[in-house]
DNA sequence: TCTTCAGTTCAAAATGAATTGAAATCAACG
DNA sequence: CGTTGATTTCAATTCATTTTGAACTGAAGA
């Protein structure tokens, strides 16, 4: 449902402040500073811009927020919100909470439809769901790197093997020479690819 | 420019990478595998296309090969092959030899009108360099790799010292309540950060 | 049932990086 | 020097992707 590409992307709606320039009114200086700290992880992974500007908001919050809160504070269109929410709750960045009582945060497990409601109270009766930062931070860019590597490593998997053949192809038409130091260079290519299948499980301990 | 001849189009429908690329009509199998396998990587580290497509080649192709060459075998611009080799050659990933001794002729010897290099003179009349892959793949990648997270993690940092001083600042405006919990991530992302920090040089030297 | 509003979908618009192409530059050679 | 061909430069164009926004869905609630 993801895929990737290196992109750069630029929030409309503040045409006037060239170089900066977010639409990120009400946000607090350490709101900005966190939100700008995941759009750059996250643009560095290839995913688009506003995925990072929900997920630092949401990680900047003490409470979890509302699509419609994040909607405002972000300055972003409802189907990037959606699009981006999603995208969060897939790689399990970002969970959804009851909206029972705001009072509190870090809620954990009982998230089902059918909360109780307290009649007549007042405060909140807003029904959308709320959502929080899934802050396991080892785990999310675990499973942002997973999703892109995995599919990666078994391309180039076959691509190698289908070299190999090609070469092997070659050889036999054997108008040879040169063909050695080709073999040389797919051999490289071969123990680097796994040295890499080994190496990166270890990295994701290590992080 | 001016319109029209569009020749080819690509399948602008497809939305995942498509395997086949609309210029490499020259090439081997070989090659055509060995240039997927590095145009994947040169995307995948956020670098063009062109780039990996150069570098693949030269990585495939037993002799040196031309400026001209390339842009033929490719079927890329002028331009693409001139920033590509330029960036791949600032990268160290790609090394300019001289072109006196060529030991061979060219390795398809279609299309080039003979070598014609009669022994009396024995400096070529091409003027043109070529260029080789330097095939240290560690070096390659490391050097790939530093140049974007050098300045990345540079700019995380700033961004976390900013976000602690902002979050400071509202600690002494204490409105406190909640801030508890937002210390307590963004000391999470300090760690994080340092993390990476002490962990990359080892990745440096495993793969 | 009707209304409202949170949330989704998807075609169209906006964006910005990659690529092209043509003119400018440069290097060797005659 | 002047020509020729190789390489660079850069404005214009193309292309892929993200973002938007309006129409739609569906559930609460009156």
């Amino acid at each position: 449902m993801l895929k990737s590409e290196p992109a750069y992307s630029k929030t409309a709606l503040a045409p006037s402040i060239p170089p900066f320039a977010v639409s990120v009114e009400g946000l607090t200086a350490f709101e900005k500073e966190i939100v700008a700290v995941f759009v750059d992880l996250v643009l560095l992974l290839g995913l688009p811009k506003s995925v990072g500007e929900i997920y630092g908001l949401l990680f900047a919050s003490a409470e979890p927020l509302s699509f419609v809160e994040v909607e405002g504070k972000l300055g972003l269109s409802k189907g990037s919100v959606s699009q981006g929410l999603r995208t969060l709750r897939d790689l399990g960045a970002v969970r959804e909470v009851g909206n029972e009582d705001l009072g509190q945060n870090d809620p954990e497990g009982a998230a089902e439809p059918g909360r109780a409601r307290p009649e007549s109270t007042p405060l909140v009766k807003e029904r959308g769901a709320r959502w929080v930062a899934a802050v396991e931070l080892r785990k999310l860019i675990g499973s942002l790197l997973r999703e892109r590597l995995t599919p990666y490593l078994e391309r180039q998997d076959q691509r190698v093997v289908a070299a190999g053949a090609a070469l092997d192809q070659l050889l036999t038409e054997s108008k040879s020479k040169h063909l050695g130091l080709l073999a040389g260079r797919l051999e490289k290519l071969q123990t680097w690819q796994s040295r890499t299948r080994t190496v990166l499980p270890v990295i994701g301990k290590l992080l």
